[in-house]
RNA sequence: GGCCCCAUCGUCUAGUGGUUAGGACAGCGGGUUUUCAUCCCGCUAACUCGGGUUCGAUUCCCGAUGGGGUCACCA
């Protein structure tokens, strides 16, 4: 598809306004990419920007966080907090007085209006017209209170809003740059609060007069935010400001493929997948192609490959699954892509706190390419320096218990005799004594395995064998053989 | 429920007014192998339905159905 018509004048300026409020979202990283990918593809900015207006939801500390965290993806802004540029402040907290001057003037201009009613005044309200199966909606009952009402009960210090005048059905249209034109009648908009009562602003006003102070060009959001993109136009009109151009990018769908992606169907948070060992540049990866392809169709690619090759146009409109299968198979691309050296150094903060030095570099070759996320390092090395269950029916599944006895005996005997524990020597001499005695390959090996990793699923035998060391390989073999002449099911060793 | 958006394998996606509808993940089978994993090979699997338009629709239009979003002094 052709690349999003920019003319060469067109500063392209995108920006992403997280609210402090809780958890950064992994679809709040998935926007973010995207606004970042556009201002760089065309060699403009891409702006950070705190939507606080919100003074009860305000979570202390948020702020930082979602900072580092998009930092910790790999990501980074142009301007923002921290930062600074030529329009901070970039926190609204701090911007309070041009949201005041902003409501003031379209109450002048008439294109808003005073509203001094109480809030179980609209709750009553709501309340009468879901009883009545109407939409809710604003009843305008201050929408006309004559000038001089309203100077009177400014005067006397009555607690007031500002409410948008929306005009009657007139058609409110804007360009998506995924879906093409939108048009909706204003008479499903609400006469909408513009400036709360402690003198904030709501998010609608805030984010119309900082897009247009901050010469915002694109605006790439979440696709929730369709349905209040008309007051947001109405808004703008109101001013008399040009409109930016929007691309609503489509929700994450859980993966299980029903409903917005939620906490309440696993974790949702930008932070936890990186947590849970899921590579930075994986998740990237994966955000990038969920919902959009590149030309030629290939799907592993660096931040350098997306930023030439990405165009909003190509995001597909449809939510999108969140398949984790997906994720898994791109972490593992690029688990096995890193170096021994970096691969090492990532695993660090994964490492159980009793995880003995020095045995990383031993077990590194033996997990590289069995490691689906880092935080698997844990369970994939456990039985190295930890102690393991040995099951009595695990060892005899594929043999019968006289069999069984004898091959560990005589496995024993000769590794007891090793006087240089080394894979050659490991090796050697187990092959040649099942070779010897014609004992079956996968039964006679896999009662090794099991007897001396308690698992029937683990790196390479010898390999593990010799990392364990002549010691515990020999002490857990005489455990298997006693359990088994014992009878007990289960023992700990 | 009102309004808005969307619709190709289970999932993500390519694609065209005439194609054996392509790829990737997952699944399944096989090869390599002492297990698992990696790697290699192969297989299964899709144009939601109904009307139009057309010589011909998966593709264009309308409708239905289904899915999603949203309806606060939250963002």
């Amino acid at each position: 598809m052709s690349d999003t018509v920019i003319s060469p004048s067109t500063v392209v300026r995108t920006r992403m306004a997280p609210s402090p409020t809780g958890e950064y979202h992994v679809g709040h990283i998935a926007t973010l990419l995207k606004n970042y990918a556009f201002a760089k593809k065309h060699g403009g900015q891409f702006v950070l920007r705190i939507e606080d207006t919100d003074r009860e939801r305000l979570v202390p500390g948020a702020v930082e966080r979602i900072m580092q965290v998009i930092k910790d993806y790999g990501l980074d802004w142009d301007e923002g907090p921290a930062k600074g540029g030529p329009h901070a402040p970039y926190v609204q907290s701090e911007r309070l007085p041009s949201y005041q001057k902003a409501a003031e003037e379209l109450v002048a201009k008439n294109k808003a209006y005073y509203c001094f009613c109480s809030s179980e005044r609209l709750e009553q309200n709501r309340e009468a017209q879901r009883a009545a199966k109407i939409p809710p909606k604003y009843d305008r009952h201050c929408r006309d209170l004559t000038q001089t009402e309203v100077e009177k009960r400014l005067a006397t210090g009555e607690s007031y809003v500002i409410r948008l005048k929306v005009p009657d059905n007139v058609p409110v249209k804007f360009t998506d740059l995924i879906r093409g034109e939108i048009e909706v009648n204003s008479d499903v908009v609400d006469d909408q609060v513009l400036l709360k009562s402690d003198g904030f602003p709501t998010y609608h006003l805030a984010v119309v007069v900082d897009d247009h102070a901050m010469e915002i060009s694109h605006i790439m959001r979440g696709e929730e935010w369709i349905s209040s993109t008309p007051k947001h136009v109405l808004l703008y009109q109101a001013f008399g400001w040009k409109l930016p151009i929007f691309a609503h990018i489509p929700v994450f769908l859980n993966p299980d493929g029903r409903g917005k992606m939620s906490k309440r169907k696993g974790a949702v948070s930008a932070r936890s997948f990186l947590d849970d060992g899921y590579l930075p540049e994986a998740l990237l990866n994966f955000f990038m192609i969920l919902g959009w392809a590149r030309a030629d169709q290939t799907e592993i690619m660096t931040l350098a490959d997306y930023v030439r090759e990405f165009d909003p146009q190509d995001i597909s409109a449809k939510s999108v699954v969140f398949d984790l299968n997906k994720l898994a198979w791109i972490n593992g691309m690029y688990l096995r892509q890193l170096s021994p050296t970096d691969l090492k150094h990532r695993l660090q903060p994964f490492l159980p706190a009793d995880f003995p030095s020095g045995l990383l570099d031993q077990v590194l070759p033996l997990i590289s390419e069995r490691l689906v996320k880092l935080k698997d390092v844990a369970d994939l090395t456990s039985f190295f320096y930890q102690p393991i269950e040995l099951d009595r029916e695990l060892l005899l599944k594929k043999s019968d218990l006289t069999s069984v006895l004898a091959q560990l005996t005589e496995t024993l005997s000769v590794l007891k005799a090793l006087t240089s524990f080394t894979l050659e020597t490991v090796e050697t001499k187990l092959r040649n004594l099942q070779s010897k005695r014609d004992w079956k390959k996968s039964q006679y090996f896999m009662l090794l395995r099991v007897a001396v990793t308690g698992r029937v699923a683990t790196p390479p035998l010898f390999e593990t064998m010799v990392v364990l060391g002549q010691g515990k390989v020999l002490e857990r073999l005489e455990a298997a053989q006693k359990i088994l002449e014992k009878t007990q099911s289960k023992s700990i060793i």
